[in-house]
DNA sequence: CGCAAACTTGAATAGAGTCAACATCGGTGG
DNA sequence: CCACCGATGTTGACTCTATTCAAGTTTGCG
């Protein structure tokens, strides 16, 4: 999952789970905590999110970090390049995964409905990548977590009565990794959007979003 | 071409011409000012740069700019999503191209050679695009210029003497765009750099590097 | 319950942005 | 061929956003 922009419609087309005339392979489960792969291991299996959140991070020599991406359900994980992963990928929850062999992607190997899926979900990834370069590069704090709540509201909001309400299972250091903050400044900018009634912090993993539009217009760049 | 973490060996694959059974589609010019596609455009053909420069951009509604890529000569340009085109396309300078329908990509159509190379190439931009991301969220001013200009004099940098020179086809405000700074800012790390004696820049467009072990280090982020 | 990790808040700082003036480049037309 | 002019680039002064450092608070786990 990457910060798209709001405004454009999301392509949704990856969250269905993936058709294949192939057998499936049986469903992989992660613990909470466990990492799925290392950076530098070979890439055997690609893997489909069935539940669960994954987190996808690179490290600098001097240990700062990025975070690449979350793995929501729907997402695919492990793309190889030069037959090897680029990340590490750590399991934020209990995780379900539909794993699928990477030479399915590379060759079709017999099913070419999946062999295609899978590449249509890498150009979706560059493509979703591509919007996320415009908010590393060129939102402010205020609007790169906004943005952050609007793409998990719509992927994975539930709905609460008149309000939408999102569970985070990640860290306040994740988000900042994510979307190129510091954890004092992701604290703080969640503090300014409670402050100003669009969303309560029901508990630090569990926010709802009072105001789904204001923080669309936040998100969008409208200034205060 | 992103700015990639210097220290890992880049992958230099993409750069050979796509070998392929096929007989090659006549190569395509583009004058520089033109444009070889815009956004939502449908995609019909991937491009893979033979000379000159390209400039990917995307565009927020408030007219903020994002350069999403250059496309140098081996870059593969134009992967769909959905069907479409997500970026503006733009040369540089006067470029040569190799079109490549965009079927050889999606189902080989009969020459799995040419499937498979661009898929990989496909594959190779979602890792690099990943180290982009390291460098769009996590380094400085300095740290961004230093790692392009080192990108850069490692792809098409020239021997010259001892030193290596590059050549700039693009603008202040391009580089900015796409490093996520200022062009005020670029300006004034160029002339922080030409101080150290680390660069002199010959003219706007032609910048040699006097000390490439000072420049890594930069890039790096050893502090000055 | 106790403790370490995670989170929040505050104050001070630094790095990049903004705004404005000036310099340089490159193309056009006299 | 040179002078002019707009576009592009550089520099300076100032501002402001996000970071840093530090102190507290909350959370969750053993």
């Amino acid at each position: 999952m990457y910060v798209t922009i709001p405004s454009e419609c999301t392509i949704e087309a990856s969250i269905a789970p993936l058709a294949s005339a192939t057998p499936k392979t049986a469903e992989a489960r992660l613990k909470s905590g466990a990492y799925l792969y290392f950076e530098g291991d070979e890439v055997e299996w690609l893997y489909q999110v069935t539940s669960g959140v994954l987190r996808l991070t690179r490290l600098l020599a001097d240990g700062r970090r990025q975070v690449i991406a979350f793995g929501y359900p729907g997402d695919i994980v492990g793309f190889p390049a030069n037959d090897l992963h680029h990340t590490d990928c750590e399991a934020l929850t209990d995780v379900r995964l539909q794993p699928f062999r990477r030479s399915h992607l590379e060759n079709g190997e017999g099913d070419p409905e999946l062999h295609c899926a899978l590449l249509q979900a890498a150009l979706r990834e560059i493509s979703a990548m591509q919007d996320h370069f415009m908010m590393l590069g060129r939102k402010s704090a205020t609007e790169k977590l906004a943005s952050f709540l609007c793409v998990l509201s719509k992927r994975v909001g539930e709905d609460l009565g008149a309000y939408r309400q999102i569970t985070l299972p990640m860290s306040r250091s994740d988000i900042a990794d994510f979307l190129g903050l510091t954890t004092e400044t992701v604290s703080r900018t969640f503090t300014q959007l409670r402050k100003s009634r669009i969303i309560t912090i029901d508990n630090i993993h569990t926010i709802i979003i009072q105001r789904p539009t204001a923080l669309l217009s936040l998100a969008e760049g409208d200034h205060d």
